[in-house]
DNA sequence: AAATATTTTGCAACAACGTTGCATTGTATT
DNA sequence: AATACAATGCAACGTTGTTGCAAAATATTT
């Protein structure tokens, strides 16, 4: 199945730049996840530095992308799937980081597991992320 | 049972220090976990910044407290327990992060289930991180 | 207990990361 | 094509974390 970038922005009611159009590309074009700084290293001096920060929080927020907590406190974004509701994440897939090449997967077919928390506390969301060794560096 | 702050400080060949005794009883008088902010504003202008970073650095490479990869990317540590193997922290439990009042628990009691992962991924660690209301806000 | 060796601290400077306000430019709408 | 609206780039700023080095504190030896 197609992912078309221009369809994904005018779905969410984003204006079609420049900008949007090469972030959302690179996302769509990447296996893995992207670190702020990837996108900047890729991008050369094209777009600002503000300008990354900024489609990849309005990205975030209607729901086209999500944050993966890391083992390092790095922050890394990755494409939502299309069953994502708008605004609301729900992370329901298993993350890994390789600690060799860095890649970040999303192991969308591995589903967090339930968990029995102690009287009292309830889960809004749950966050598993995986470190290790990924097929290309085993 | 008692925690010791000399007696851990000794077991780990740590020179005994006004910043080192004062960090880790926080962290052993706090039921949560505490981010580099909460002891900077607890000790107020006692501790130079950098020296509490480099405190709690070393902390972590003992053994004696660990991080927790959090949901916003923020750094937290919390206090290892005993069975710590020293640098090499075993987090083999889950970690949960009160979305109200913002406390971070180590819920010892439940262990990090096991993953099936795709055909040549292997895992040297994983974390669980879950959100929601604990016990105090619910 | 005093002198020496070793560690740790505080300061200063720096680098990376991220945010905000505002004028300018680009996109959408009429 | 003209207007309204939204996004960008720039500058400035704040926070977070790191490094080198002299001063101070701790540990060790005599």
């Amino acid at each position: 199945m197609l992912y078309s970038i221009i369809e994904t922005l005018k779905k969410n009611q984003l204006s079609i730049t420049d900008s949007r159009k090469k972030i959302l590309e690179m996302f769509v074009k990447t296996k893995g996840a992207l670190a702020h700084a990837d996108i900047e290293h890729q991008s050369g001096t094209e777009f600002d530095r503000v300008t990354i920060y900024r489609t990849l929080q309005t990205f975030v927020e209607k729901g086209i992308i999500h944050t993966i907590p890391t083992a390092d406190n790095s922050v890394r974004y990755a494409l939502c799937k299309e069953e994502c509701s708008e605004g609301h994440h729900h992370d329901d897939h298993v993350h890994f980081m390789c600690d060799d090449c860095g890649t970040t997967y999303c192991l969308d077919k591995i589903s967090v597991p339930h968990l029995n928390l102690p009287n009292g506390f309830t889960a809004s969301q749950t966050d598993v992320v995986v470190s290790g060794k990924c097929g290309k560096c085993n």
